[in-house]
RNA sequence: GCCGCUGUGGUGGAAUUGGCAGACACCUUGGACUUAAAAUCCAAUGCUGGCAACAGCGUACCGGUUCGAGCCCGGUCAGCGGCACCA
């Protein structure tokens, strides 16, 4: 009689066994090489998993377990993003603290990844809302703020006006909230910032030394938006030089006007001088009320005022041209005015037609009375002097010499990054560590005043002046100054959910430590990150955050080394049965718990990876798990099946089993490899027999995909100890190959015959055997052979005519 | 507009990187077992024609290279993602 699989019944059972044994806490030293996997740490929402997270947990589990059995010393840790928006919203609707409701969400999230037995060591558990944990972002804080790279600056930020906070420019999505999707507006604020600006350069540069999936590697890239051109001085009719950066000083002699942002500083020193200061005035003030969305929106017409009594002087050819304001300026970025050639950039030649402003062509190659000819690749220099004839690419070069020459210009790299707004007017969040003191200015907290606790509040609402609750406790607020003694005002914003996640890896080096925000010792041992995998939507938030904080923490002495993650892979998404992303008011989103309770944590988990391509998003369809289950409950059956003996009654097969799962799951293809187990159950079911050796291999080869179920197994075929501490198994390459091969015979092309033949045999023995077979040797005859192709262990093609 | 990715049966997806397209599953259909259902097992399952062996067609579309193309090259279309008045 044979035992039924019960899931329930088994995998509680060893998960408490390897919590109990601890087989997977990682110690720091031995002889194994170390190895550090990492997902990205969940935000303990109400909501509980959804299906989504266990896909990238479950894909790095099997990482870990497989090193493990591998023989390194695996580090692959979890915490909690517990700092944010949805706990303090919750915390406001429903009278509770902040913390009181992190701690319930942070204990389902546990009780339901323990559930589904992920390999994590548990007591390395971090939390960013844990003082002893904030205390080290806050500190970290403080060693920037000396650095000079934490600075305050009253400038315009972008406002959410639902959640009535700053949102950092990676934050704002097509003019919305990323979060709530409410308008985000320009609000002139007095921020916190961090100077990530001053890392664009090697945060760019130094991704040729990672290893990256490409696609992060390029929407990284296009954030910090390198370019190289040039910066231009341009003499003006008033006296003052009008600077300006273009990335084509090739086409100068094509510059037939200028545009300055609205909102460039020199327009006030030329009021005296501007016969239109009003009209100006009234451009300014109107851009000034457009939103960020607004202003950005594309294919609107192009607006503008021409500066009445100001002119510029073309420092190529002498020529006097007119000065234009129009918002498709930009004064955040390069210099806040543009030389404009309409000839060949497309928003200069839409303004100039507006306008009436003339076009010159430059560069041959197009027709500029239709559009701009902006392809840098072809054409040649015209109507530009010195210029004319050569290529853009030397014109670049032989002008940006020729500027440099004279001391009117010289070659420049901008980036479109931005530094970081890096403060919020909310309560769940780290507070800033600064007091601003009358006479010494902003003074940052001694460092043994660390940990700067959250104070209690009765009210975590937002004011609606805009300012932190915080601003609200007056005996939080007005403390002393630490450097002088006499009264100051703390800093009442708090820090973006950003702040925590930017260095958490660190702290699962030595996750105890309270003299550093880990050990010297810990990080030189565990340091880099091995394996990171986490969602894409991260890339230019997050991982680029964390890249800048560990650059930092590299430069003044704290970590070893330069990037924290020396591999990055992304996973894709699961969608709801109806192929639309899972969410609450679609109703097709689907419970983990469930899946657990109804199929075991095995077969989620196999399903999970069966899905499709891992880097891929796939639908959940809730008739495929059966397929898993199913294949489950046979291998459950084996323990009934299997004869005594270790040798292989289906060696070839076994071997490139082997190889196939190694090889597939370093490649993240855990689909595939699970494929690869079940045609070798097949195999097996085919021909009824199975030795125990053979099972022993497959309880190893599954333990990573369905790791309870091959203790179970273990424990009842009574292999001995536990299948967490044995070796993974090898193969052989030669034992890989069959003895004899099918092989297609082809004529010109279309298969005619199939041929068994020894794996190894030779070009000539073959292809006579091919020529002499019944239904190939007829089409031969009396036919021309113009070629012979031999693919061994494939195929036969004899081209014919 | 720019950059990147993808397009394969009824469905999810494979294809050793130029060598038998559709592995592995799901669904469906038929059969066995059962009083019956579920579960399980067996068989069929890309499309078209044929009782059949078999033939023809088939990897979004058009063309090219090659003995041979899902894969490489040129062009087109569709979908997804990122960036976007960044000079």
């Amino acid at each position: 009689m044979p035992t039924p699989y019960i899931p329930k019944e088994i995998e509680p059972k060893w998960q408490s066994r390897w919590e109990e044994s601890g087989v997977f806490h990682a110690e720091q030293g031995g002889a194994k090489p170390k190895y550090f996997v990492l997902i990205e740490f969940p935000y303990p929402s109400g909501q509980g998993l959804h299906v989504g997270h266990p896909r990238p947990y479950t894909g790095l589990d099997i990482i870990a377990r497989k090193r493990r059995l591998q023989g390194y010393n695996v580090l692959f840790p979890i915490g909690w993003d517990a700092f944010g928006l949805p706990t303090e919203n919750y915390a406001i609707k429903n009278h509770v603290h902040p913390a009181a409701v992190t701690a319930q969400n942070i204990a389902r999230f546990q009780a339901q990844a323990k559930a589904l037995g992920f390999s994590f060591d548990w007591a390395r558990e971090v939390n960013t809302t844990d003082p002893a944990y904030y205390k080290w972002t806050q500190w970290i804080f403080l060693q920037m703020l000396k650095a000079g790279l934490a600075y305050k600056k009253e400038m315009p930020v972008n406002w959410c006006t639902s959640c009535r906070c700053v949102l950092a420019n990676e934050e704002v999505v097509n003019g919305v909230c990323e979060r709530c999707g409410s308008e985000v507006i320009q609000k002139k604020k007095s921020q916190w910032m961090l100077k990530i600006t001053a890392y664009a350069q090697r945060l760019n540069d130094d991704l040729d030394d990672v290893d990256y999936i490409e696609r992060v590697k390029v929407q990284q890239r296009n954030w910090i938006g390198r370019s190289t051109g040039a910066q231009v001085t341009f003499q003006t009719t008033a006296g003052d030089a009008l600077e300006i950066y273009t990335t084509r000083p090739d086409t100068l002699f094509g510059a037939t006007y200028m545009v300055m942002s609205p909102e460039h500083p020199l327009l006030e020193q030329w009021k005296p001088l501007l016969c239109n200061y009003d009209e100006v005035l009234a451009y300014k003030a109107a851009a000034a009320r457009k939103s960020d969305f607004e202003r950005t929106e594309l294919n609107k017409e192009k607006t503008g005022v021409r500066l009445d009594g100001v002119c510029a002087v073309n420092p190529v050819n002498g020529a006097e041209i007119p000065i234009f304001i129009s918002d498709y300026v930009l004064i955040s970025y390069g210099t806040g005015a543009i030389m404009a050639v309409p000839g060949h950039d497309t928003r200069d030649w839409a303004f100039a037609r507006k306008f009436g402003l003339p076009i010159i062509e430059v560069v041959a190659g197009g027709d500029i009375e239709t559009e701009a000819f902006t392809d840098c690749a072809s054409g040649t220099m015209v109507n530009s002097g010195f210029l004319n004839g050569l290529s853009v690419e030397a014109a670049k070069q032989a002008i940006t010499a020729f500027l440099t020459e004279r001391g009117i210009g010289y070659e420049k790299v901008n980036f479109k990054l931005r530094d970081w707004v890096f403060a919020r007017q909310r309560y769940w969040g780290e507070p800033v560590p600064v007091v601003h003191c009358p006479h010494c200015g902003t003074v940052g907290l001694p460092e043994e005043q660390l940990p700067l606790l959250l104070p209690q509040v009765e009210n975590y609402e937002p004011t609606e002046t805009g300012e932190s609750p915080l601003a609200l406790l007056t005996d939080w607020v007005n403390t002393v100054c630490p450097q002088c003694g006499g009264p100051a005002r703390r800093e009442t914003d708090t820090m973006p959910q950003w702040a925590g996640s930017s260095w958490y890896f660190l702290r699962y080096c030595d996750p105890a430590n309270n003299d550093a925000l880990a050990s010297k010792e810990a990080l030189d041992y565990w340091m880099n990150v091995d394996w990171y995998n986490g969602g894409m939507e991260h890339t230019t938030l997050h991982l680029l955050y964390s890249r800048f904080w560990h650059k930092f923490l590299y430069d003044i002495g704290v970590v070893p080394t330069k990037e924290p993650y020396q591999k990055r892979t992304s996973h894709g998404m699961i969608l709801g049965e109806d192929g639309e992303k899972m969410s609450k008011s679609r109703g097709n989103v689907v419970n983990p718990d469930d899946i657990v309770h109804q199929y075991g944590a095995d077969t989620m988990r196999l399903y999970e990876m069966f899905i499709g391509d891992f880097e891929k998003s796939a639908p959940w369809n809730s008739a495929s798990i059966k397929g898993c289950r199913r294949f489950l409950e046979r291998i459950w059956n084996l323990q009934d099946m299997a004869t005594g003996g270790e040798g292989y009654l289906h060696e070839a097969e076994m071997h490139r089993t082997i190889r196939k799962v190694t090889n597939d799951i370093e490649a993240l293809k855990h689909n595939t490899a699970i494929a690869a187990l079940m045609s070798l159950l097949n195999v097996i079911y085919e021909s009824g027999k199975v030795s125990r050796g053979e099972c022993k291999t497959i309880l190893l080869l599954l333990s990573p995909f369905a790791p309870h179920i091959c203790e179970e197994l273990w424990e009842r075929m009574a292999f001995g100890g536990r299948v967490t501490d044995q070796s993974w198994p090898g193969y052989d390459e030669a034992k890989c190959k069959e003895q004899t091969v099918e092989i297609l015979v082809q004529i010109n092309g279309k298969g005619k015959a199939r041929l068994t033949l020894p794996a190894d045999m030779a070009q000539g023995e073959a292809l006579a055997l091919a020529k002499a077979e019944p239904t190939v040797a007829p089409l031969l005859a009396g036919k021309t052979l113009l070629k012979e192709l031999y693919v061994p262990g494939r195929l036969i093609n004899l081209v014919i005519k």
